[in-house]
DNA sequence: ACCTGAACACCGTTCAAGT
DNA sequence: ACCTGAACACCGTTCAAGT
């Protein structure tokens, strides 16, 4: 068939792809990608800059899905609390996402809009000023660090020898499982992290 | 020479090469962890259980590192803080470590030793039961993110647009350039989150 | 411009053969 | 028990050929 009259491809068709498998699979392969779109897979390379480019991609998409969404027009702590929450939400959606994207904060250009505007309700909220990025990166590195925990291999409750570690075994029983764990651990560390940047500003 | 008199190999060398060449070129392949040893690849399966068995050991070396200290003899908050420090700088010590092994919290059994203690401290100190391993846990995510930040291209200042963004441009020429910038956060928000947890205690 | 088919370099892993 | 050499499956990528 060659060059068929309407393309097979285009990138958004390739991003929807490549986040289905990433669901499904947890993994993303060009010749499974490929497949996926009936299509061959050094079919991709015209449209995409290889796998990183797709990557890329899955990024850009996970971005603008966080970047959409306005916080800003109210108080700083709702709006970090909003933010945070809506940044780990988008990689709870798809948990396969974490091991691809989460290896390194978002620093897109186009994020630098979100950016300006946090630090700019830190700022007045009475922040200073050298104080508002490293709020901003310390919320953002837990945020991340969460959303690993989220894919995380659960410390098994049975492999906890009850005996040589009495305390943790405790600890665990005292807890819900999985997903929930993790939610309470990142809800409690969100509003630890809040109260303590409260202290910051002038009493 | 098929079998040598005395073996080219064991664990501890295989360890020790691994994490020369991930601190040297960030990555891990077989091919050139084989050469770095003088031995050809299929040699290395008789020592180890493949290229993950090669990440567990590295795994392995970092959590005892970090487990062999002995912070749980004092007051929980300079207890907490000297883990948080120890576990955040072994991987600064290895960067190339971080994304290899920072996609998962470290679950190895031989830290359920640490983590009891570190909820018995906890727990002595008046926190409620359910209480004890979500602060661990966000903690241990706090960390983790941190040391992604660690390795993450930091976002060029030259490339903030001033006028655009211009808070951002503001804040960022306000803050001391990389690994100290990365530390500032990661001071901030340690700091921050144990000031929270301090107001979950009883008054 | 857009897809295919063939090809290449590279990686992780297995296993029989040799000492 | 421990290393080699040959082999295999698989992956990412390139590129000429075809429409």
């Amino acid at each position: 068939m060659a060059r068929p009259r309407t393309p097979l491809l285009d990138r958004t068709r390739i991003a929807a792809a490549a986040l289905r498998l990433v669901d499904d699979h947890g993994t993303l392969t060009i010749p499974a990608l490929a497949a996926a779109l009936g299509v061959r897979p050094s079919a991709l390379y015209h449209h995409v800059d290889g796998r990183a480019g797709i990557i890329a991609l899955l990024r850009e998409d996970l971005c603008t899905s966080i970047a959409e969404g306005d916080y800003w027009d109210q108080p700083w702590e709702p709006a970090l609390t909003a933010w945070a929450h809506s940044y780990r939400d988008a990689f709870a959606a798809h948990p396969g996402l974490v091991s691809l994207l989460a290896t390194a904060p978002l620093t897109e250009p186009f994020l630098h809009v979100m950016y300006d505007r946090a630090v700019a309700v830190l700022r007045d909220a009475g922040f200073a000023e050298k104080a508002t990025l490293s709020v901003i990166t310390a919320l953002e590195s837990f945020v991340l660090g969460s959303a690993l925990d989220l894919v995380a291999p659960s410390v098994m409750i049975d492999l906890v020898d009850q005996t040589a570690t009495p305390h943790l075994a405790g600890a665990l029983a005292a807890l819900p499982s999985r997903p929930a764990r993790a939610d309470q651990a990142f809800e409690l560390g969100l509003r630890a992290q809040l109260a303590g940047y409260r202290t910051l500003l002038a009493p």
